[in-house]
DNA sequence: GCCGTTTTCGGCCCGACTGTTTTCAGTCG
């Protein structure tokens, strides 16, 4: 076992999982909801918006939900000697290559199990040998076609894709749309899950159709041109694969119980659990096909056509599926309290651009003109925009260098406000001058006071030393955000999804710090970045502390991304007064005097 | 093992699909 150290959310999630899969050999009836108490921890865990260590190092453990006095202890024992005996006695006996094997789709606690007890293997490549040398096949209630599924299953885990970027799951979908639109029986059709509650990365792509006619609306969509295999196919559903190992499910229904459908399948699994659980305290049962009463399983199902109708038969108004995560929507919409959340169209302007304009950065420069971004934001109705190149590099000039060069940047912007934004510009007012400012690893800016002088204000981001431990980057950073010019702390946790985790820092502090002294949030809307990610955004909001949207944008063209971000703000319940840039020029001038 | 808008005790979401079986277990979302 990993000392606690070494141990991160997705770790620690790994072991409360392992554990559940122990329980449920040893003895799965009567540790049934027990698994099930470990297995909503683990996902508690990995989806909980801070480190469990610093939690635990506040001593917050129990407010993680999911988390109980038991596990917590277990934890506590874990962090302080790096093990936990009731762990480990759990998972005596058991080889540990099942844990391994249950990574694999279609292996779960049972068969990893067997698998590695009966073969005698220890590692997925004994296990490809097995399959092949047609071991598997032979073993009781195995069979030929479970042998080759895992070896497929072994095939893809191998070249592993990673989640999807939601610019990429959305053109990916609408493919299958369009192929499936096609087919006259399609009444109606919409993505779900993740995809559709705007999540910012993408597993699978699920699809609903709403159709008098499953059979050829399935037959139809397993014939879908591009797709590389066919997984499974059903009376209901079916899914496929298609390039790039991307798999695409299918669910239809017919449309008087279409609505129950998208329901369903939109998710979250968790907020479709507590939905549930909050029905059956009325006696209600609610599934894919509509509501019943609970304890009556002849009780006609009640069918509803869209969501709207299904959420207020429950007593609630229709909630939006970006907000479908079970923290908090379900009382809030109850309670007919939730939140208008903000919308593209209510964005004036955009405030982080990069153009082309040189001033020596110490990182990537943008390609367009700043006329070009300037006629691209008046295409996008903004009022008006920021550029934002980053700062002029530390080493290669000395300070007046840099000022130099801000002087240079500050008199080509003063000159497009008098000419080029009159003349040309339907909606767009004003250019500001503004800079991306790195943060150095002591907190102190790359720009002399001088320097900053020449800006109407200034963002500043980390992008360097990304493994500071939390106290001093939380320093770090506050004492970046002291310089009276600087308003914007971008993409905060520097996170690249994929790539890179955020960096770790004192968010509480760093939210009571920007609520005392105005400082502002960035929700960067660059698809690889999206941060603030969604669930800090959530606590931001509820702190009230202003956010700031901008693209980042290093092409005229990105600053169509700004879609994305909007997608970051309304899962973190952002609406429009928490976003600065909802704001006209002229409160926006105010807020930056 | 967790949790509280019927509960500090007694509940805990619901159904589809597959493979290997002759009625079901395992897995998934």
């Amino acid at each position: 076992m990993k000392t606690s150290k070494e141990m991160n959310n997705l770790q620690i999630a790994e072991l409360l999982r392992s554990v559940a899969a122990a329980y449920e050999l040893k003895d799965a009836d009567r540790n049934k909801f027990r698994i099930i108490a470990y297995q909503r921890a683990a996902d508690a865990i990995e989806h909980a918006s801070s480190e469990l260590k610093d939690l635990w190092d506040d001593a917050k453990l129990d407010e993680v939900p999911g988390i109980g006095k038991s596990i917590a202890e277990h934890l506590d024992e874990l962090f302080r000697t790096g093990k936990s005996k009731h762990f480990e006695a759990v998972m005596k006996g058991l080889p540990p290559a099942m844990f391994e094997f249950m990574e694999l789709p279609g292996v779960g606690a049972k068969t990893g199990f067997r698998l590695a007890k009966e073969l005698g293997i220890k590692s997925l490549a004994d296990l490809e040998k097995a399959a092949k040398s047609g071991k598997i096949a032979k073993l009781e209630g195995f069979g030929e076609e479970s042998q080759s599924k895992i070896l497929t299953a072994l095939e893809e885990s191998k070249g592993k894709t990673r989640r999807m970027l939601l610019p990429y799951a959305k053109a990916t979908a609408e493919g299958v749309i369009e192929w499936m639109k096609q087919n006259k029986s399609v009444m109606e059709i919409n993505t779900l899950g993740s995809l559709r509650r705007e999540a910012a990365t993408v597993g699978d792509i699920d699809i609903a159709v709403a159709t008098k006619k499953p059979e050829e609306v399935l037959g139809h969509f397993t014939k879908y041109p591009k797709l590389t295999r066919i997984i499974e196919k059903g009376d209901r559903t079916a899914s496929i694969i298609v390039p790039s190992d991307i798999q695409v499910d299918l669910m239809v229904q017919s449309p008087e119980a279409y609505g129950a459908l998208l329901q369903h399948f939109t998710g979250s699994k968790h907020h479709n659990i507590a939905l549930r659980e909050y029905a059956l305290k009325k006696g209600l049962s609610l599934s894919e096909y509509g509501i019943r009463e609970a304890r009556n399983s002849k009780h006609e199902i009640r069918k509803f056509n869209d969501e709207e109708s299904f959420y207020k038969f429950l007593g609630m108004e229709w909630i939006p599926p970006e907000l479908r995560e079970d923290s908090g929507e379900i009382e809030s919409a109850l309670s007919q309290k939730l939140p208008v959340l903000v919308e593209l169209a209510d964005i004036k302007a955009d405030l982080q651009i990069h153009s082309s304009f040189d001033i020596e950065t110490s990182h990537d420069i943008g390609a367009s003109t700043m006329e070009e971004v300037i006629e691209r934001a008046d295409s996008l109705n903004y009022e008006y925009i920021a550029f934002t190149e980053h700062n002029p590099s530390k080493s290669r000039h000395n300070e007046k260098q840099i000022i130099d060069l801000l002087m240079r940047k500050r008199e080509a912007v003063d000159k497009l406000n008098y000419s080029f934004v009159k003349s040309h510009c339907k909606s767009v007012q004003k250019v500001f001058n503004s800079l991306e400012i790195d943060i150095l690893p002591e907190g102190g800016l790359p720009v002399p006071d001088e320097g900053m002088d020449t800006l109407d204000f200034a963002l500043v981001s980390i992008h360097s030393s990304f493994d500071l431990p939390r106290e001093k980057m939380t320093s770090r950073v506050l004492k970046a955000l002291e310089h009276p010019k600087v308003r914007v702390f971008a993409h905060p946790t520097a996170r690249k999804l994929n790539e890179r985790e955020g960096v770790e820092v004192d968010w509480p502090k760093i939210f009571d710090f920007c609520l005392k002294n105005d400082k502002w949030l960035e929700i960067n809307a660059d698809p690889i970045r999206l941060d603030l990610p969604d669930t800090l955004v959530k606590e931001a909001v509820k702190e009230g502390i202003m956010l700031s949207m901008g693209t980042d944008a290093h092409h005229k063209n990105g600053l169509d991304n700004m879609q994305y971000g909007i997608t970051v703000a309304r899962r973190g319940w952002a609406t429009k007064d928490d976003i600065v840039n909802t704001r006209s020029l002229k409160e926006f001038e105010k807020m930056i005097s």
